[in-house]
DNA sequence: GCGTCGCTAAACATCA
DNA sequence: CTGATGTTTAGCGACG
C-alpha cells in the first residue's frame, strides 16, 4: 500500500511518465533519448540523493550495488574483449558461448554482495525495484559493450574474409562460422537485453501461460509459437532454474529482474522502474505513464485481468486487485519459484526477439531485392516511434517486434498508450484509414498479436479481407475466416460471440465481401473494388496526411502501400525512400506457421480499437 | 449539430 | 431441436 500510494505519487510526477520509455530508451535516440539519460540520471539520484533518510538508506545500497554491479560489468566486458580481441578460431566459439555466463554472473553478483542485508532492509518489491535500476545501467553498459564487439566481430570477418584468401578454405570457414557464431550469440543477447528493456513497458505482451521449467530449453528449438505451451507444462516451479538459483543466491532479482521487469510484480504496479521518492526513499512506480494509464485505476495491474492472475501459469481468480496484490506477494514473491518462471520467460522473449531478427534480416532482403533501398531509412526506431505517435494515438500497435533493431525502446505493444484500458472500443479513423495497412501491420506485428490479448487496430472489414487474401484462392469460409482471427490474434480467442457476430454482420454488410456458392459449401471472396471504393485513396492533397503516411508507414506498410501504388498509381509518394522502415518489420508476410500465405495485397485499413486485455488464450 | 464510420447487440431466417 | 450461417436493424461512440 504504501508503495503504491509512493508510486501514485510519483506517477503523478512530469518525469515520471516515461519511465519505462526511459528504460528502453536507454539505447535509444530520439524522442527517448532523453528519456533515456534520464533514466541513468533518474539512477543516480536515486543513489546519492537518497541519503536524506538518514539511516542506512536503501538508496546507498543501491548505490552500493550499482557500484558493484558495473564493476562486475567492466571486468566481464574486459573478459570478453580480451578474448574477442584474440580471435583465436577455436576461442571464438568458446567466448561467444562464454558471453551469456558472464552476463548473468555479472548482473547477479553485485546481488550476492549483500543480500541479506537488502532483505532485511528492503521490501521485495524495493529490492526488485534496486536490482532493476541497477540491472538497467549494466545493460546499458553491456549493450555498448556489445555493439563494439559486432562492429568488431564484423570487422574481423571482413578482414578475414579478405585477408584469408589465401588460407585453406576450410579453415577459413570455421573462423567464420566460429565469428557468426559469436555474432549470434552477441546479438541474442543484445537482443534479451534489449527485450528486457522494451519489458519494462511491456506487461501487456506476456506470452500468456507460464510457469515453467525450461531453464534449459533448447533455444533454437522453441518456435514462438510454442511458447504457450512451454509455459504451461506444469508448474514444476523450482526445478527449473534450481541451479542457477543456488548459484546465484538471492538471484531471483538477478535473472528475473534481468530478464524482465516483470520480476517486480509482487507490488502494485505493472512495468516498474525505480525512482526516489522526494524523501529519498526509492520506490516503484510505473515507469510509463502513457502507456499503462489503465494500470493506474486501481481496476488493473499488468498481471491481472478478468479476475484472474497472469502470472505465467498461475491463473488464480481474485476478485479485486486488492486480492490480487495480496496473492502476488504471497505465491508470487521473490522465491526461486518466480526466478525461475521469469527465467523462462526471459527465454521465451529471448526467442521472439531471436525470431524477429531472422524476419527482419529476410524482410531487408527482400526489400532489397525489390529495391526498396531499406537500410537507409532511418534507425528503425525512429520510424516506429514516430509512427505510434502519430499515427497510433493509442499506440496500440507497436510491438516489440522491430527488437531486431539493437536500439528501440518499443513501446509496449499493448500497454503502448491509452486504448488498452479503456472499456469501450476505441476506433480511430483517419490515422489508421492512412497510416496502416493492415498487411504491414500484421507482418510487423504478427507474433505479437498471435500472442498478446490486444485488440489489433483494424476494422473488421480489413481484417477479413487480409484473412481472404492470405489464401492463395482468395477464398474462405465463414469458419476459415473465424480460424484465421483465433489464429492471427490472441484477442480474438475470446469474446467470440461477440466479434464473430462482428464478422457475419461486416461479412453481409459490406459489398466488398461477396457470398460464393463453392463445391465445399459457401465461400466469401473480396471484392477489391468494392473494397477501394470504401475507402477512396485520398492522400495526395494534404500535406498532414502524407506526413502522417510517411511517419506511419512502416516498412512493411510501405510495401503494402507501394503495391497499392502499383495497382492503382495513387500513390506517388510510396517510393520515397524516407518512408523505408526496415527494422520496424519483422517480415511481410505472415510467419511460416500460418498458411505460409503471404498478404499479397496491401491492406489500408479502418482502424478500431479497443480495450486489450489480456487473458489466456481460449480458443472458443 | 450532423453525417459517416465502425462496433456491438440482437432478432430473425435458413439450412444441415 | 440445435448450432452454424447469413441478413438486417438499432444504438452508441468517435470523428470530421
Amino acid at each position: 500500500m504504501m508503495v503504491e500510494s509512493a508510486s501514485e505519487t510519483i506517477r503523478s510526477a512530469p518525469s515520471g511518465q516515461n519511465g519505462v520509455g526511459s528504460l528502453s530508451g536507454q539505447t535509444d535516440g530520439g524522442g527517448g533519448g532523453a528519456t533515456g539519460t534520464a533514466t541513468s540520471g533518474t539512477g543516480r539520484d536515486v543513489a546519492t540523493g537518497a541519503d536524506s533518510n538518514g539511516e542506512m538508506s536503501p538508496a546507498e545500497l543501491l548505490h552500493f550495488q550499482q557500484q558493484q554491479a558495473l564493476q562486475v560489468a567492466r571486468q566481464f566486458l574486459l573478459q570478453q574483449a580480451s578474448g574477442l580481441s584474440s580471435p583465436g578460431n577455436n576461442d571464438s566459439k568458446q567466448s561467444a558461448s562464454a558471453v551469456q555466463v558472464p552476463v548473468s554472473v555479472a548482473m547477479m553478483s553485485p546481488q550476492m554482495l549483500t543480500p541479506q542485508q537488502m532483505q532485511q532492509i528492503l521490501s521485495p518489491p524495493q529490492l526488485q525495484a534496486l536490482l532493476q535500476q541497477q540491472q538497467a545501467l549494466m545493460l546499458q553498459q553491456l549493450q555498448e559493450y556489445y555493439k563494439k564487439q559486432q562492429e568488431q566481430l564484423h570487422l574481423q570477418l571482413l578482414t578475414q574474409q579478405q585477408a584469408g584468401k589465401p588460407q585453406p578454405k576450410e579453415t577459413l570457414g570455421n573462423k567464420q562460422l566460429a565469428f557468426q557464431q559469436q555474432l549470434l550469440q552477441m546479438q541474442q543477447l543484445q537482443q534479451q537485453h534489449l527485450l528486457n528493456l522494451q519489458r519494462q513497458g511491456l506487461v501487456s505482451l506476456q506470452p500468456s501461460q507460464a510457469s515453467g521449467p525450461l531453464q534449459t530449453l533448447p533455444q533454437a528449438a522453441v518456435c514462438p509459437t510454442d511458447l504457450p505451451q512451454l509455459w504451461k507444462g506444469e508448474g514444476a516451479p523450482g526445478q527449473p532454474a534450481e541451479d542457477s538459483v543456488k548459484q546465484e543466491g538471492l538471484d531471483l532479482t538477478g535473472t528475473a529482474a534481468t530478464a524482465t521487469s516483470f520480476a517486480a510484480p509482487p507490488k502494485v504496479s505493472p512495468p516498474l522502474s525505480h525512482h526516489t521518492l522526494p524523501n529519498g526513499q526509492p520506490t516503484v512506480l510505473t515507469s510509463r505513464r502513457d502507456s499503462s494509464s489503465h494500470e493506474e485505476t486501481p481496476s488493473s495491474h499488468p498481471l491481472y485481468g478478468h479476475g484472474e492472475c497472469k502470472w505465467p501459469g498461475c491463473e488464480t481468480l481474485c476478485e479485486d486487485l486488492g486480492q490480487f496484490i495480496k496473492h502476488l506477494n504471497t505465491e508470487h514473491a521473490l522465491d526461486d519459484r518466480s526466478t525461475a518462471q521469469c527465467r523462462v520467460q526471459m527465454q521465451v522473449v529471448q526467442q521472439l526477439e531471436i525470431q524477429l531478427a531472422k524476419e527482419s534480416e529476410r524482410l531487408q532482403a527482400m526489400m532489397a531485392h525489390l529495391h526498396m533501398r531499406p537500410s537507409e531509412p532511418k534507425p528503425f526506431s525512429q520510424p516506429v516511434t514516430v509512427s505510434a505517435a502519430d499515427s497510433f494515438p493509442d499506440g496500440l500497435v507497436h510491438p516489440p517486434t522491430s527488437a531486431a533493431a539493437p536500439v528501440t525502446p518499443l513501446r509496449p505493444p499493448g500497454l503502448g498508450s491509452a486504448s488498452l484500458h479503456s472499456g469501450g472500443p476505441a476506433r480511430r479513423r483517419s490515422s489508421d484509414k492512412f497510416c496502416s495497412p493492415i498487411s504491414s501491420e500484421l507482418a510487423q506485428n504478427h507474433e505479437f498479436y498471435k500472442n498478446a490479448d490486444v485488440r489489433p487496430p483494424f476494422t473488421y472489414a480489413s481484417l477479413i479481407r487480409q484473412a481472404i487474401l492470405e489464401t492463395p484462392d482468395r477464398q474462405l469460409t465463414l469458419n476459415e475466416i473465424y480460424n484465421w482471427f483465433t489464429r492471427m490474434f490472441a484477442y480474438f480467442r475470446r469474446n467470440t460471440a461477440t466479434w464473430k457476430n462482428a464478422v457475419r454482420h461486416n461479412l453481409s454488410l459490406h459489398k466488398c465481401f461477396v457470398r460464393v456458392e463453392n463445391v465445399k459449401g459457401a465461400v466469401w471472396t473480396v471484392d477489391e473494388r468494392e473494397y477501394q471504393k470504401r475507402r477512396p485513396p485520398k492522400m495526395t492533397g494534404s500535406p498532414t496526411l502524407v506526413k502522417n503516411m510517411i511517419s506511419g508507414l512502416s516498412y512493411g506498410a510501405l510495401n503494402a502501400s507501394y503495391q497499392a501504388a502499383l495497382a492503382e498509381s495513387s500513390f506517388p509518394l510510396l517510393n520515397s525512400p524516407g518512408m523505408l522502415n526496415p527494422g520496424s518489420a519483422s517480415s511481410l508476410l505472415p510467419l511460416s506457421h500460418d498458411d505460409g500465405g503471404a498478404p499479397m495485397e496491401p491492406l489500408p485499413s479502418n482502424g478500431s480499437s479497443s480495450p486489450p486485455r489480456l487473458s489466456p488464450p481460449q480458443y472458443r
